[in-house]
RNA sequence: CGGGGUGUAGCUCAGCCUGGUAGAGCACCGCCUUCGGGAGGCGGGGGUCGUAGGUUCAAAUCCUGUCACCCCGACCA
């Protein structure tokens, strides 16, 4: 492609709007142009780059027995109402009406076609198991889109479907899609993981996210640092210490702590070590469990986790702290100074908070706490759950090493449905002995147009984008320079260029009149991951000068030898 | 949806406080010089200052409404 007839509209500076890096380079380079919030445009350079993990993806879907359709972006209600969804998907379903006041949806997911579908056109288990994907446009309105394509109403998604007649087929085809996952990221490139994941609305059983690491991922990941183990912070089990309770050895004492409101303080005034506090949250108690307030405890360098919170029966979901006057009227102490002795409401320790002894803790009266405090001896121990996130040093739940926590994008998730829409829209098949079975199904979302930032969180330098090979929008930039003033040099390119193609490379052959700096700048911004200089000089030499996107220097390459070189290099 | 902020040229922004009829840099067009790291000079095109109303002799500037966008919180590929 020659520059002088390919629309390359790359920017100096950062537009205003954009936050995070992927965003600003995407802008920059001229990839995509904002429409309206979470709306954009993809220009050319941006969807060849769509375009190479749309392929990828197809390639490896293919590979693992999926067939590919493709589903109408808008959906009737119908669908929706018999799934009871239309109900409870709230105000991130984009609903429309059509001119006969007809009730319609933008679809965010496809459960509803698919199982209609498949309802209608399956009948008998002999014609399962089967897994239909689609690539297709999806609309989910966010109530906050941001960080440009990353987190987008308007976004690009593969979405599969699996139907099964019994589990073990599901599971088959689940470890067939984990893996096929596994090589689409490998193949563009990408630092990931797989993770145990909380399957969240979508409902089911066993479910896996696969990250792709990047500093500025907004998922937390916990993986153990010997073994397999590998989750979602969100669900990572977090065990107690395996250290049995010391013996109790000080009484109980009441101190005043008027200056210590927070646990850091609390530590720096009274020499404390941080293991030994315990925070008290209190949240709204579950109506089930009478209403009211309740008492969650964690250790003073743990942090609580809604989600675990959450599923407890005792308390109100989704999660909702109390006010100060809440706490105040309920408990007759503020914030500051709450804790497990003489709390009047009930309460739940976390794991590693029931095998603490001489601990601190609020006292329940403003501005004092208790210290030395020993489960049994002086407060019965509540009931104990796994109530925190899991931090960098904890032992692995499978028992294999100890856990690290890193930063992750999710990029795709693959769930193991069951029947929640097969039962509810009926779809059924004969089995063998002629009986009618409810199908069971899995479904399996990649993010693509995600992926395109996702990997530009992890491949960019300070000049701009470095992509992999198998993502770049042209794996050679071919730059020649000052060719309007040398005809020979004009020559030389030409004919370089024509060999290149001929080759079978996808080459950017920048045959603008601009100077070599302005050339440099905007091929490294675009990150083009192998880059061509011919000069006058290397006519010459018979040499042509190349540099790797990442590379510290460049190196002379014969002429003759380029394409080996080239073919060489390039092989991914 | 709650809290905070911003709307002035394609982009980044100044001007607003203290009303007097719109600017800079980059980008774009023309000419000349320059040419291995986003060049320089000269000339040029482009904005009813988000929008509606109000105050005023006069509004980008002050007031009110409204819309859009961005940032912080709960959701998700």
């Amino acid at each position: 492609m020659r520059i002088s007839q390919f629309p390359l509209h790359t920017l100096k500076e950062t537009p205003a709007d954009a936050e995070v890096i992927s965003h600003q380079l995407m802008l920059r380079a001229g990839m995509i142009r904002k429409v309206a919030a979470g709306i954009y445009n993809w220009l050319p350079l941006g969807l060849r780059v769509l375009r190479k993990v749309e392929d990828i993806v197809r390639e490896e879907m293919n590979r693992a027995g999926a067939i590919e359709l493709l589903m109408p972006a808008v959906q009737p209600s119908e669908l929706w109402q018999e799934s009871g969804r239309w109900q409870q998907y709230g105000p991130e379903l984009l609903r429309l009406r059509d001119r006969h006041q007809r009730d319609f949806c933008f679809g965010p997911t496809h459960e509803e076609v698919i199982t209609d579908l498949v309802r209608r056109e399956f009948s008998s288990y002999r014609q399962l198991p089967v897994n239909f994907y689609q690539i297709q446009t999806k609309f989910r309105d966010e109530i906050r889109p941001r960080f440009g394509v990353m987190r987008a109403r308007e976004f690009l998604m593969k979405d599969a479907y699996s139907f099964h007649l019994d589990q073990e087929s599901l599971e088959q085809t689940y470890q067939r899609m984990h893996q096929a996952y596994s090589r689409i990221f490998e193949r563009c490139g990408l630092k990931f993981r797989a993770v145990r994941a909380d399957s969240g609305a979508i409902g089911g059983a066993l479910s896996h996210e696969f990250m792709v690491l990047a500093d500025s991922g907004e998922d937390a990941i916990a993986f153990s640092d010997a073994g397999e183990y590998a989750a979602n912070v969100e669900l990572a089990e977090a065990l107690a210490p395996s250290t049995p309770a010391p013996a109790a050895g000080e009484p109980m004492q009441l101190i005043d702590t008027p200056e210590a409101k927070t646990i850091k303080e609390l530590v720096e005034q009274f020499g404390l070590p941080v293991e030994r506090t315990v925070k008290t949250l209190v949240v709204t108690a579950a109506d089930e469990a009478g209403g009211g307030l309740v008492a969650l405890i964690v250790r003073g360098d743990h942090e609580l986790n809604a989600i675990k919170a959450e599923k407890l029966p005792e308390v109100a979901s989704p999660l909702r702290f109390a006010g100060e006057e809440e706490i105040r009227a309920a408990v007759g102490a503020g914030p500051g100074s709450l804790g497990p002795v003489n709390l009047p409401i009930p309460c739940i320790v976390d794991r590693s908070v029931s095998v603490l002894a001489n601990f601190g803790a609020g006292a329940n009266i403003d501005d004092k706490h208790y210290f030395g405090i020993h489960w049994e001896r002086d407060v019965p121990l509540p009931k104990v759950a796994d109530i925190r996130n899991v931090i960098a040093g904890d032992p692995s739940p499978d028992g294999v090493g100890t856990l690290q926590i890193a930063r992750g994008i999710e990029v795709g998730h693959i769930f193991q449905l069951g029947e929640k829409y097969s039962s509810a829209m009926g779809a059924t098949v004969l089995d063998e002995a002629g009986g009618s079975r409810v199908v069971t199904m899995g479904c399996y979302g990649i993010g693509v147009s995600r992926v395109v930032a996702a990997a530009i969180e992890q491949n960019y330098d300070e000049r701009g984008i470095c992509w992999p090979s198998p993502m770049a929008p042209f794996q050679i930039a071919l730059l020649p320079m000052n060719m309007h003033k040398s005809e020979r040099l004009r020559e030389g390119a030409e004919a370089l260029y024509g060999e290149l193609v001929a080759a079978g490379f996808e080459v950017l052959f920048d045959d603008r009149k601009v100077r070599p700096g302005f050339m440099f700048a905007d091929m490294e911004l675009i990150g083009i991951p192998h880059r061509l200089v011919l000069a006058e000089r290397a006519l010459d030499a018979g040499t042509v000068e190349y540099r790797g996107r990442t590379d510290a220097d460049s190196t002379e390459i014969a002429r003759a030898e380029l394409i080996g070189f080239l073919r060489e290099r390039l092989a991914f």
